[in-house]
DNA sequence: ACCTCTAATGTTATACTATTACATATGTAA
DNA sequence: TTACATATGTAATAGTATAACATTAGAGGT
């Protein structure tokens, strides 16, 4: 999955904190967590829990990157437009992520609950499946 | 909301502090956080977090209670037979959560991940939404 | 260029959330 | 009763996240 420079070079105006991090999300692929970033970028010049978390909250707030919160990790967002949004499977056996297209959710998404009469601001849905590769084995 | 004797009594085969705590989120109804538990919870012999984290777990296991992953909270479950599946709404305001009732998910999450091949095994939903009285104000 | 304002940075300390490890006790079934 | 799984109690520690404060960097307006 090296996808290392596939990804466009729309990262300007972005701080040299929150460029690294998110060069680091976006070259992984898959989710992170805050004190693994920290260890990594060690070497960048991080040298602190906050300058990361400030990163990564700057980076969820442009839409840049999700936290996935039931496994305290971050990862690139794979759509476009979904800054309030999140969907993602998590394999259940080898806790590989990913995230579900937009445009397969709309929707149902709002069949969802349109029993209650209630305005969704924003959605954060973890579905936990087994994934293929799993499956098989 | 005080709803402290309409449960049904069936906590049986319950360890003392698994009844505990669960008698303590039946009360109370809303989310309440381990250590909240735990401080509440010392006079009637808590007294490491461990215990109310084992608790906590055997009793999400068992689908008594839930847990709230984007708040670090454990609320009650409302439904029966959910012990994978969960779904809140939390107001972005007030903070409020409400589960949301099974009935209303069960097709619609099957829609909405039917394009891809995936088998969910539980899911975790949570919807951020403005609830009524807060829209009012 | 200068002023101003907002946002980001750097650093230290601390708060909050959760688990490891180990010794002991309890309940259930053969 | 033995054996086994499950729960308990306790202390220590690991992992996640924020508060507080001083400083610096950028963007706009004059």
């Amino acid at each position: 999955m090296s996808s290392t420079h596939t990804h466009s070079k729309k990262n300007q105006s972005l701080t040299k904190n929150q460029r690294i991090v998110l060069d680091l999300l976006q070259n992984s692929g898959e989710p992170l967590k805050a004190y693994f970033i920290l260890d990594s970028l060690k070497k960048e010049g991080l040298n602190s829990p906050l300058q990361v978390y400030r990163a990564l909250d700057k980076l969820v707030e442009l839409g840049k990157i999700h936290k996935i919160e039931s496994i305290n990790s971050f990862i690139i967002c794979n759509n476009s437009n979904c800054a309030s949004n999140t969907a993602f499977t998590i394999c259940e056996r080898c806790g590989k992520v990913k995230e579900i297209k937009n445009k397969y959710l709309k929707d149902s998404v709002s069949d969802l609950v349109k029993d209650n009469q209630l305005e969704i601001t924003r959605y954060n849905l973890e579905f936990y499946v087994l994934c293929k590769s799993c499956k098989i084995n």
